[in-house]
RNA sequence: GGCCCGGUAGUUCAGUUGGUUAGAACGCUAGCCUGUCACGCUAGAGGUCGUGGGUUCGAGCCCCAUCCGGGUCGCCA
């Protein structure tokens, strides 16, 4: 039977204490994160939440006390009162290093097996393992950080927004669902048979309906749902900071919005954020680093060489040019001698993962000039191409040519990042903030044959463009921004349409009937005939703010019980099977499963 | 759905050309030890080598299938 805690009282969180607490009784409880029995003297490190002090015992401790001392094993759970004292011993390794406590009174709580794995954050277990026991990986100091920055980045956020007036508002776990976009997780209906919820994607048409409402600024801190498959900084559900407001244009907000970016460094941090921050068009991201959330703490950028090559006879990329496409590259200055032959292989097997056909390079150390393209070139194009890229003795020219501008940027971008890392040129202590705009309001579908909203099909459309909608609809810019912090999508948003006509003439544009726009839309569509706003707003991922201030590249290290590749949770083992009864009330029918 | 990587003791890993009884460190158990803090010393326990099949005189190692996990392309308005 395990010993209770009556009669003693927590004082002192354990790095609370220092020497300034030297003489005084104290009570500290927690867990034991290692024990040192060296005969007649006993050392045992507690551990809590804020960090570990040391309990001594020795052969004056009370023999009782003593005795149960020795029998602990890590992990066990317990509550100690003594007196704080110096140590004959100092440790400069830990805050608490100074002092230790005396023990007068000792508790077991309750006893633990022996864990799987050791709870510190110098092992390097399997993810996997630490994903089925994550309550005990969750004890981790390092976890414990992580889920505490989370915690400050929520709370610095709510503090932000209701000092400028925004008001937390709920809104709906169960909604309608709608085709457009991710795939939606799904709810069946027991009342409605054979009808279903979706849990949102976003809380976007909700919020807009509440500027409608008059609420003028809202803030909700929110789960999101999609059923699309994970990836190191993706998460089935994950959590948005949304937010709306009324009688707005984009750069009231995006100045409210870099208003809470440097409050939110400075608060987290203790860092000052130049502001206002850079705003790049989506276009120029594109052309100078193939990507819509560059990562700009490193150069590396991209050229377009298809000028120079407009009349080449070279098939590879003449091919590419007749068809619209382009000619990139990236001048990797001073880096031949890092990439050799073989390693050029690799970034040719590397960008071909990204349907690039091919790497073309050129390399220049100080006793070769190698080339795999400029036999195929004109002595002038080579000239000319040399001179535009500025290429000198140590360079190495990586080229990637394609019908599909889109296979190119993604394929100079990734390896643009790629290289980055590998020749370390990131000064990762360096926080690279921006905006990106002028997103492409539609963007074709192959699949299905269609325009499509690049964002949503509320995005209102840069009033210039208007008279392109129906002839160039592929012209047309919206009112979008994203802002990218260290090459991730920290967040994004638009201003809304917030005109029935020019709702309707959207649908349009996306090949929606009227019939389908109303069944999907309807109640919006209605609730913009009564006066709507003019609004706008962002949503901030919640999990990547947090990586991107811990410092990690592993969402699930800032969700508490995170789901593995699959989409499931290791620790409770779901998704799982459903009794029958709970289907039929469900109106549900499983077929047997494919292979 | 595609591609790449991984799975050997509780954990992290090693394991030669396919060859006798599969090893190390940490952890765990027991004993000794009064200033440790990666305590030390002594002894010990602990393995369906992810799973199934195949090749072979012989498989941790080779082949096929499959499961689990990671990364990524597609996907993610």
């Amino acid at each position: 039977m395990a010993d209770t805690m009556q009669g003693l009282k927590r004082t002192h969180y354990t790095t609370q204490l220092t020497t300034q607490q030297t003489g005084e009784v104290v009570t500290v409880a927690g867990w034991v994160q290692k024990s040192r029995n060296l005969g007649n003297l006993i050392f045992i490190d507690l551990r809590d939440r804020s960090g570990i002090v040391q309990l001594a015992f020795d052969d004056s401790t009370d023999r009782g006390i003593f005795e149960k001392a020795a029998s602990v094993r890590g992990e066990y759970c317990i509550m100690a009162q003594g007196t704080v004292r110096r140590r004959e011993a100092v440790n400069k390794e830990i805050p608490t290093g100074e002092i230790e406590i005396y023990v007068t009174d000792f508790r077991v709580l309750s006893k633990s097996i022996t864990p799987p794995f050791e709870i510190t954050d110098q092992t390097n277990v399997k993810e996997e393992l630490r994903l089925k026991y994550r309550y005990l990986d969750l004890r981790r100091a390092s976890m414990q950080r992580y889920l505490a920055t989370r915690h400050k980045i929520a709370k610095v956020t709510r503090d932000y927004f209701d000092q400028h007036g925004f008001m937390e508002i709920e809104t709906p776990v169960l909604v309608k669902s709608t085709p457009e976009g991710a795939r939606d997780y799904l709810v069946p209906s027991r009342i409605h048979a054979g009808k279903f919820y979706a849990l949102p994607q976003s809380p976007q048409i909700y919020k807009q309906l509440l500027m409608l409402s008059g609420f003028d600024r809202y803030l909700q801190i929110t789960k999101c749902f999609r059923d699309e498959d994970l990836r190191a900084d993706r998460q089935p559900e994950f959590t948005q900071i949304d937010l709306e407001m009324s009688f707005v244009e984009q750069d009231d907000v995006i100045a409210i919005n870099e208003g809470y970016l440097k409050y939110l460094f400075k608060q987290v941090l203790d860092m000052d954020i130049q502001t206002p921050l850079r705003r790049i068009p989506y276009a120029e991201a594109m052309n100078r680093y193939g990507s819509d959330k560059p990562d700009t703490r490193f150069g590396l950028e991209l050229m377009d060489l298809s000028p120079i090559l407009k009349d080449t006879t070279f098939k590879v990329f003449a091919g590419a040019l007749a068809s619209g496409g382009s000619v990139r590259a990236i001048n990797v200055k001073g880096a031949a001698d890092k990439l050799t032959r073989k390693e050029i292989d690799k970034l040719t097997d590397f960008v071909k993962s990204y349907k690039a056909k091919g790497l073309a390079y050129t390399r220049v150390t100080s006793d070769a000039h190698t080339s795999s393209f400029e036999k195929f070139l004109t002595p002038d194009e080579v000239s000319a191409l040399h001179t535009a890229v500025g290429l000198e003795t140590g360079d190495v020219l990586l080229v990637v040519a394609d019908p599909k501008n889109t296979v190119v940027f993604a394929a100079l971008g990734a390896l643009r990042k790629h290289l980055a890392e590998k020749l370390e040129l990131i000064d990762k202590t360096k926080f690279d903030l921006l905006w990106v705009t002028d997103f492409p309001l539609f963007e074709f579908s192959e699949e299905e044959n269609r325009y499509v909203s690049t964002h949503h099909p509320f995005t209102h459309p840069n009033l210039e463009d208007l008279p392109l909608l129906e002839s160039h609809p592929d012209q047309v810019r919206s009112i979008a921004y994203d802002i990218v912090i260290n090459g991730y999508e920290a967040g994004g948003g638009s201003i809304r349409i917030h005109d029935q006509e020019l709702q309707d003439r959207m649908f349009r544009a996306l090949g929606f009937t009227e019939e389908r726009a109303q069944e999907q839309f309807g109640f919006l569509m209605d609730a913009f005939r009564y006066g709507a706003p003019p609004h706008g707003g962002l949503a901030f991922g919640l999990d990547r703010l947090t990586m991107i201030f811990t410092g990690t590249e592993n969402i699930k290290d800032v969700i508490a019980f995170p789901k593995v590749q699959n989409a499931s949770d290791l620790m409770s083992q779901c998704p799982s099977e459903v009794e029958d009864k709970a289907l039929q009330d469900l109106h549900i029918a499983v077929s047997e499963k494919e292979d």
